[in-house]
DNA sequence: TGTACATCAGTGAACGCGCGTTCACTGATGTAC
DNA sequence: TGTACATCAGTGAACGCGCGTTCACTGATGTAC
């Protein structure tokens, strides 16, 4: 049952992807090898053939989950983020959403390597979110760098609070509805008064 | 080996106690039942004299540590609250630390229960910071309800994004830093020019 | 207050189960001539 | 281009291990008289 290199190479990516979301829907330690694998269509047993342990599955699943959030972001300013991010939707679909999101309280118990991949991960929807949707980097559009990772933290805490409340209780979308407000308040206050003081010097 | 009345409900305090401290610093998938057992000072076998199942003790140490994160809080008012919140010795000290930033990722995948005893956290937890460390609950420096809520959400995010990066990692300190800055930054604001815009009609 | 018996917190071996991982095997693909 | 053989992705049974849970047992505590 040997399959052509192309495909074996294909399978792989599958599997990744598929790991990639159910670690985002059930963390790290509610997805075990047997299950991925089927999920994926495969037997158990090819695992092996693709990875060396489900630790280093977990690192690779999570790199592509989090370099995933960072390109789908790279057309998005700030406000448009915070709009996507910190709503229902998003909340309510954990497997197709943000990684940190989904599995930063897992990857803090994580070896470093996870950790690292988290930190690139980070790194990467910061740029993203900086550049603004605007095509010229250098434009004074951009936004700043505290702004950006400050916003984040902001929006991520939103979610997982949001999403540790029972399902559809009150308390869960008025989290949601709070911070998005805020956090959209802080951002067009930034604009007009704190931009320039916030700024590099120039 | 019998054991006195009060003895035995002391020792089941205490492995609530430990519990809660172990869940917070490993998770609940990271910690079993005779692991627990054993750090408390007992043997596995007499768990099951205590509670039902491990999902029940997973309750019962979650509403612990969150209630216990309430109390420690009635003391602050809430720039005091992000001050020791956002900071390292926080973020390195999960054990002792806040239940809703250690297990809230961990939460959002547990049943309806477990859930209920964050939303019910979260609720304690908030109205310890709207009474703002001050005597008198009905008095003008109380914050408004959303402030906190939004706060709270914005530390948490903050606590758990700077866990997700590699100990000692230049960016795990730089979320720290940049969001305890501009988490107080808003509260100063908030008391000048918003609180009037804020808050309820009188 | 003293005696006899029932209770039950704690012990430690044992249970079934699911996990990550290994292995012998299959057979189509890739390669050497 | 055609033939012969080595490779290796995928299969499915099996492995050891740690988990949550159960159980027969112990012996000091609590209770009834």
């Amino acid at each position: 049952m040997r399959v052509t290199k192309a495909q074996a190479e294909q399978n792989r990516a599958h599997i990744v992807a598929t790991a990639s979301r159910l670690f985002r829907e059930r963390g790290y330690d509610g997805v075990g090898v047997a299950d991925l694998m089927a999920e994926a269509g495969f037997t158990h047993g090819g695992f092996y053939k693709h990875f060396r342990s489900k630790a280093d599955l977990m690192a690779e699943a999570s790199a592509n989950g989090l370099s995933r959030t960072a390109s789908l972001t790279e057309a998005l300013d700030i406000a448009e983020f915070v709009e996507h991010y910190v709503s229902r939707e998003h909340r309510d679909g954990r497997g197709e959403g943000c990684t940190i999101a989904a599995l930063s309280g897992d990857a803090a118990r994580q070896p470093e390597d996870i950790k690292t991949e988290f930190a690139v991960g980070i790194e990467s929807l910061t740029t993203a979110l900086q550049a603004g949707g605007d095509a010229s980097p250098d434009a004074d559009r951009r936004t700043a760098r505290a702004t950006v990772i400050d916003v984040l933290a902001h929006s991520v805490g939103a979610i997982m609070l949001s999403r540790a409340c029972p399902d559809g209780s009150p308390l869960a979308d008025e989290i949601l509805n709070v911070c998005r407000k805020e956090i959209l308040a802080s951002l067009a206050h930034e604009d007009g008064s704190q931009s320039a003081a916030e700024g590099p010097a120039s």
